[in-house]
DNA sequence: TAAAAATACTCCATAGGTATTTTAT
DNA sequence: ATAAAATACCTATGGAGTATTTTTA
């Protein structure tokens, strides 16, 4: 190691490209003695004469001029490096693994996706979906930088940041439409058809229905809301499914949607990150910039965050 | 310009590699809290975070990574710029343009060449032909290291250091070389065949002749003393030639070699570069190899310095 | 003699060290 | 309780400035 510095670099190269030292001293914002001094520190360290003074001109030895080409291309690199910083300037730039539970994904995603890339034109989406403990998992290990997930957490290591409350909706056969909305009580002896185990949805369904019933009766269980909502169709039973589905889970089904109309069950929809993320102020940006997306799909409830 | 030095990136490298601050100060020779304060700075100047610091576990952020990867092409460069000035330790390495005046290229350039080669061994010699005011020109112009001259030249800029003396031997026709050497004063009223304008060797054996007689009669010049040579063997009249010359110049021609006796014509070869050439130490190394090939040419005269 | 580089000196910014505190597991 | 990073404080190196001298064309 002789501790070259890119001082050292940057002054041969000005020496050399200047042919005098008056000259690339001021070309450097220095003064023509401390370049001197510079110089010959270099030439010190090298062990060698770097460039060969002669009153009136200047000339570069043999390894002087190794070392002028060779410094060139690191200070190119390093300038390339300044440019990468600078243009890293502004709210969000680069990759963002976002992760979404799979009871938003299909709905919130690809509306998500566009917005994002819209409002940070440098940003680079990679979106993934896991049920909630895998996404937790994957933020601790660095898999992922921020998840979108049903508030409350309680993840000592992870930061929340809710951005709307979205009700639940009833989803009954055609057939049944007619009959008045069941209360929580009455659903609990009905045929609920719940997702499977690992669902942060099933959960948030069961304890609506639990939360007074003692018990649920006999359970379907489907792995997506789509294939319950399709049980639903061919007369299975009923089930819930957040307001963000309806339009595109009851385009293809011959289902009836009906709304709780008091003390309607609902989940809070919220971004999260380690604590640790030092980039919590622009997580939040696109924390917000989720929001605003998934006001427009819903312009009924969520603008209420809890 | 952010002033990043190659300090802060050899510091962000080390973390990256080894995932703590106190294991990456320790390869990096300085105390732990000196590099906290470092990545700090480094983070300051860029003005985001580079480090995700998690307690136990450290992660780059996106930023982070990709000056990461660029600071390692940097280095990477900066070491091999290491080696570059390591290996160019030792006694000459890399190019040497040598120049040699016409009377001298033909018979010792290629020994020259060789033993330069197996001196020296990262040297890349590149001879060349011309007379001595070119020479001198290209020296001054930075298109020579060095040049093999007759000396003296008294050129204010160029440092001289003689190699060896050479005594100038007469050439007639075989038909003559009967008769006993003729004395200088002789000589100027022969027809004595010389170099044409320029050559320092026309200059030095008219200076021979002219020294006692006052002019010299009509002559005939030639170009190289090869030509010379193959005129006086064909009997056009007689010419001098450095001894040096001799096992080349009489190979294939028919011709009488004398030597002079007492007060016998002679020039001195030396080696010339310019004085502000920091190198001259290594141009001396150089010079006495050129001094040995020389005296192995010659072993009877050469050993003589003037 | 004039122009450029080197030298002499002074000053201050900062990189680095040691001791200690804070933080998160 | 422990291990790691951050903070506080101090020191010394060295990079840069101004004034001056030396060099050479």
């Amino acid at each position: 190691m002789l501790g070259l510095t890119l001082k050292h670099l940057r002054y041969l190269e000005a020496i050399a490209t200047h042919g005098q030292f008056s000259r690339a001293a001021e070309a450097c914002f220095i003064s023509q003695p401390a370049l001197s001094i510079q110089i010959k520190e270099l030439e010190a360290r090298v062990g060698a004469p770097l460039v060969e003074r002669n009153a009136r001109k200047l000339h570069m030895t043999n390894l002087g001029q190794e070392i002028v080409d060779r410094a060139k291309k690191i200070l190119l690199a390093v300038d390339e490096l300044d440019d990468v910083v600078r243009a890293s300037k502004g709210p969000f730039s680069g990759r963002l693994r976002l992760g979404f539970i799979p009871t938003v994904a299909p709905y919130l995603l690809p509306d998500v996706v566009a917005e994002l890339n819209h409002r940070f034109p440098g940003i680079e989406v990679q979106p993934r979906e896991a049920i909630t403990q895998t996404l937790i998992d994957e933020l601790h290990d660095y898999r992922l930088d921020a998840a979108i997930v049903a508030l409350p957490l309680s993840d000592q290591g992870l930061r929340e940041f809710a951005l709307f409350a979205e009700e639940f909706v009833l989803v009954r056969n055609k057939a049944e439409s007619s009959k008045p909305v069941p209360s929580a009580e009455n659903m609990s002896e009905m045929q609920l058809l719940l997702l499977e185990e690992g669902h942060c949805f099933r959960d948030q369904a069961l304890s609506f229905c639990e939360g007074l019933g003692p018990r649920a009766k006999s359970i379907m269980e489907g792995n997506s809301l789509n294939t319950l909502v399709q049980m639903v169709s061919a007369g299975v039973g009923l089930t819930l499914i957040p307001e963000m589905a309806i339009p595109l889970e009851t385009r293809s089904a011959d289902v009836a949607i009906s709304r709780f109309m008091n003390e309607a069950p609902f989940r809070t929809i919220g971004i999260v990150w380690r604590k640790s993320n030092p980039l919590a102020e622009q997580l939040m940006e696109v924390g917000a910039a989720i929001r605003q997306v998934g006001q427009q799909k819903m312009p009924n409830t969520a603008s209420l965050v809890t």
